[in-house]
DNA sequence: TCCGGGGACTACAACGTTGTAGAGTACCCG
DNA sequence: CGGGTACTCTACAACGTTGTAGTCCCCGGA
């Protein structure tokens, strides 16, 4: 159906490598032969097939990238990031949608689809320390997230504990003393949800601020409706409270939500902290204080360090651990000196 | 470096053809070689290579999806429920960011990387209908938005004008005569948003309200900071009105923010209607009521109908354009009977 | 006993490309 | 003018898979 090299060599009476050659700027070529092939190319509308080149090359051209979920904000900017650091790189992505899911993500790295492309950045949500073997994969491999350290594999991610401590000490530092939580993971001993109350907790130790489980809001995935949910819960077990940690900017969204519609003020009530930094969080009804995790340097690092071990092939160096910088946004939602203004 | 079928042959004691027959379920074969294989399979971690299959098939099992960014929710939602829809139909999505750039839109419809892929669902932004002709691929496409109509391919899209004049009608009858629009583009003649400034347009001039040029704010891309600008210009200009259309979800809330921070009540000051019904509109404060222009029967209609030409292979029935229904999604911040509450 | 037919398997050639040899030709230097 | 060395191009064999056309053998029916 389509035009082959056969045919562009045909018509311009040369070899079909001939025109393999043109193609890719083979320099012994004479001017003359060079300007025939790119006629025929031209008239016959040639375009290479990458599907026999990807055969002969071992090299697709494409790197996959799973994520739970391209609805979760947090998800889609960290792809749109990855996709832009890909192209920059001459790669094309293909994106695999693992809802969180623990069989799904373990499926995932064994599936055969892999085999279209040259490696994988994999955002792990499900799976959890005991499944770290299912990560020794004969193909190239970085881990985002935070549900598996010391695993073989290259792995970039984000200062959860630091930075989550960094957000309760500012919200300390702004007067507060009763902090709640929304999006506590119960039990949970890996993960964003586990490392950022970590941080949470010690920042409450380090200001001799006593520990209140009654402050903490459980949930599952981290989503608007789920932050608004432990909100209303929070509100209703009648708890306390002068400042809520979001521990990411959609829980923190729907918390600050279900807040204001039962009067409180944000932030001269109820200091509101997000994580993660999503475009959104400018545009909100307070506009949301919350912590830059770094994710635009965490995309371009991920597709930096894939290439690289895609460059090296199977002269693996040792696994690295990779860690961005993180900020604090200062928006209105929570500000170093409300205390003055109310 | 991996294994291959002459590998597992090999170990089986088979011929490499045997292999692929027991891979692909053929009939005929012992169970005791078939057990062989399986064995030796198993043995090696065999894992099939599609990048060679692909090359005898001409099927990838990949389709290519070309949106303008990720980074706005819309697209980012939409190409969540492609790939849901995709993976349901067996494949796998390969997601192209264009930016809305003409230039790249077209290049994009040249690319040899579409050669690693059956088809293309492609959101054009930049594009408009004199470029028409390079719609005129040897591939599966279908076309999504509302930048050329009328082109030799499917196009599967919403009912912008409808949906925005029902959107400014429910406006009207909840009793507001004032209505700004947010995101309109100058002088444009294709796109949603002159698709939605006609449904505007023709509410108006049904109910007999004279068009207030002074009401339109202009912008380019339709993010959640031009919104926000589009407002502050509104306001800076003295203009008086009673709602705000926006073009978009992420318009409307923008531009609510700024509503709200120059002292205006929602919606009893002024009604705010969006457009898409994005996640995140259940969870603004107050919430948006906007219109569900039926993104996920898009998505899904539209790798339908790709997988249906896929299959069809050349033969080509006529190009299809197919509408998705919508309904206003009633919320807080513009209510039919407000008019009563305030 | 022979033959037809199907079951179980194999050999080979493709899919479209690129790496490896190598065959000519032209040119330069001594 | 011989011999080396560039230059220009071609033939062929892969990459790993699957479709096609077999081969062989066994069984049942005439």
């Amino acid at each position: 159906m389509s035009v082959t090299l056969h045919d562009v060599a045909r018509v311009a009476g040369v070899s079909i490598k001939t025109v393999s050659n043109v193609i890719n700027a083979y320099p012994h070529i004479r001017p003359a032969t060079r300007q025939r092939v790119e006629a025929a190319i031209a008239e016959l509308g040639y375009v290479p097939n990458l599907t026999a080149r990807s055969l002969k090359s071992g090299r697709t051209g494409a790197i996959a990238l799973a994520v739970p979920e391209l609805g979760l904000s947090y998800f889609a900017e960290l792809a749109a990031s990855v996709i832009e650091a890909a192209e920059a790189a001459g790669l094309v992505v293909l994106v695999e949608q693992t809802g969180g899911d623990r069989e799904r993500e373990i499926d995932l790295l064994r599936s055969p689809r892999l085999k279209m492309t040259d490696g994988l950045i994999f955002s792990a949500l499900g799976m959890s320390e005991a499944d770290v073997a299912s990560l020794s994969v004969d193909y190239p491999l970085v881990l985002l997230g935070e549900r598996i350290f010391g695993g073989p594999t290259d792995h970039v991610t984000m200062r959860n504990v630091e930075a989550a401590r960094a957000a309760t000490e500012y919200l300390i530092a702004s007067g507060r003393r009763r902090i709640a939580v929304v999006g506590a993971h119960e039990g949970e001993v890996v993960g964003s949800a586990a490392l950022r109350m970590q941080g949470h907790l010690e920042a409450l130790e380090a200001h001799g601020i006593p520990y209140d489980e009654s402050l903490i809001g459980y949930t599952t995935l981290w989503h608007r409706s789920n932050g608004a949910r432990s909100m209303t819960e929070l509100l209703e077990r009648g708890v306390e409270f002068d400042a809520v940690f979001g521990l990411n900017d959609t829980l923190a969204l729907g918390a600050m939500r279900v807040l204001q519609v039962s009067g409180r003020r944000v932030p001269e009530d109820v200091a509101v902290m997000g994580f993660d930094d999503l475009d959104e969080a400018g545009y909100s009804i307070p506009s949301l204080t919350t912590v830059d995790p770094g994710r635009a340097w965490i995309a371009r690092t991920a597709v930096e360090t894939l290439v690289e071990r895609i460059a090296k092939g199977g002269d693996v160096g040792p696994a690295r651990l990779q860690l961005a910088d993180f900020r604090i946004v200062e928006r209105e939602s929570a500000v170093a000196e409300v205390a003055q203004r109310v």
